[in-house]
DNA sequence: GGGACGATCGAT
DNA sequence: TCGATCGTCCCC
């Protein structure tokens, strides 16, 4: 399980690389779900104009990006998709990392009836990759998955029900790509600002994606 | 009270 | 390329 201290000292750029390769567990009612982190954007708080919190605004939608790092910033977009952000830094310091994307890990089926979606065929060695990234290929898509909606905001990523925790090595950053975030055309300079990771090669990554950098 | 808009997704 | 769909935020 993740440690408090894992955001001490540490960059919200740093996080966010961090954060690639380890595992995001929703134990809910109807079962576990779980998944690795692939695909992350940062978001640098007060100056960054892609940013909900650009100008240091406090809003009831962004009051938990000011709080403590480890802890659940999740907002509703287009009326219709939920999107999950660590906050990455203290307490005041608006700054967040969204995730992107997972590689679905457990609770597949769980996952496949929130999406909607019908299993395929019976396969000897497991689901089909082109099937799996249906799944969590989205920040949308994965709270969809996870069942992750407001009743989470503000919780901590640090205890259950819904916690981070280190899956595997830390992902190399020979592996790590970044690009630009997706989807900010609004925010000016700060539209092109390479903040955007995800581990190279990764077929769970959203889509839309630019060449690696 | 009103209106413009969005850190998306999936069908066309 | 475009529509869904509604909470948020800003302005009146």
């Amino acid at each position: 399980m993740l440690e408090p201290q894992f955001f001490a000292h540490r960059s919200t750029l740093e996080v966010a690389q961090r954060l690639l390769g380890m595992e995001l567990v929703h134990d809910s009612p109807e079962g576990t779900t779980a998944g690795i982190i692939v695909e992350v954007e940062a978001y640098m708080g007060p100056h960054d104009k892609g940013a909900h919190t650009y100008g240091g605004k406090v809003t009831p939608r962004t009051r938990a990006m000011y709080g403590p790092p480890g802890h659940a910033y999740i907002y509703l977009i287009y009326g219709m998709h939920h999107c999950l952000n660590v906050v990455s830094a203290p307490v005041g310091a608006p700054e967040a990392v969204l995730i992107r994307a997972l590689e679905p890990t457990r609770g597949i089926e769980l996952m496949a009836r929130r999406r909607g979606l019908d299993l395929p065929p019976p396969d000897g060695e497991g689901y089909p990759v082109r099937w799996l990234k249906k799944l969590a290929s989205g920040p949308g898509k994965l709270c969809q998955a996870m069942g992750i909606n407001m009743e989470h905001y503000g919780l901590s990523l640090m205890e259950p029900p819904l916690y981070l925790r280190h899956a595997r090595d830390p992902i190399p950053t020979s592996r790590v790509a970044t690009g630009p975030r997706i989807n900010i055309p609004y925010a000016e300079e700060f539209r092109d600002k390479p903040w955007r990771f995800w581990i190279r090669d990764n077929p769970h990554v959203s889509q839309s994606k630019r060449p690696t950098g």
